[in-house]
DNA sequence: AGCATAGGCAACTGTTCACTTGCCTATCAA
DNA sequence: TTGATAGGCAAGTGAACAGTTGCCTATGCT
């Protein structure tokens, strides 16, 4: 369960796709193929790319939506901060209710 | 930089080293080795641990010190935090500078 | 000195992983 | 229906990685 968080991490490439989510959610699988060889030079194929995001995932870093023939991605930052509470204590960031 | 942060948390193993430090830190390496086959049930051998200690130093997690023939290990969480600030945006944890 | 302890270096092995290629399915527009 | 777009499945390949084994250095104790 976390060995999936952690390997999904260990691939630079994944981490790209993060932060492509991460400035714009909700793109599709060939909007983000465009984007890392416009912004980022990366020579990846199509599949190459979905099965990042197939890992991802896995992961629950990325949540995906169908909507006819287009499937939206969209950013879970959710697990992220579960590493922070691992080892840094429970002061972790988050959206933690604000205390009325 | 990024990328050795990464791998090194990639391995369970690796995890594991962490999460003995946090809890006892200044740990040398036969005493790492034992508290790994002890509490987790790792058949590891030394030198697979040695390696593993050094995949983390080399990720800035583990910073070492010698004391004779001891070698200490203690743990560094600072390139922990960079991985919220990446994708969490700027309201990660850590020692920030209180604003004077 | 002699021996045990603590650690390091290097080569080898099996597995995992990223990436490609080739083909197939599904949705939409003409 | 035909064609184009968006995506999926599966097998194969080369490289990276975890782990082992064998030997070597250095410090400390008696």
């Amino acid at each position: 369960m976390a060995d999936d968080l952690f390997k999904a991490l260990a691939d630079p490439t994944r981490r790209i796709i993060l932060d492509e989510l991460t400035e714009k959610s909700g793109q599709t699988l060939f909007e983000i193929c465009s984007r890392l060889s416009m912004k980022h030079q990366l020579g990846i194929s199509r599949q190459g790319i979905s099965q990042h995001l197939a890992v991802l995932e896995a992961a629950g870093l990325v949540e995906t939506r169908r909507e006819g023939r287009y499937k939206f991605h969209d950013l879970n930052t959710a697990p992220l901060r579960r590493i922070a509470e691992r080892w840094l204590g429970a002061d972790a960031p988050g959206p933690e209710e604000s205390t009325p």
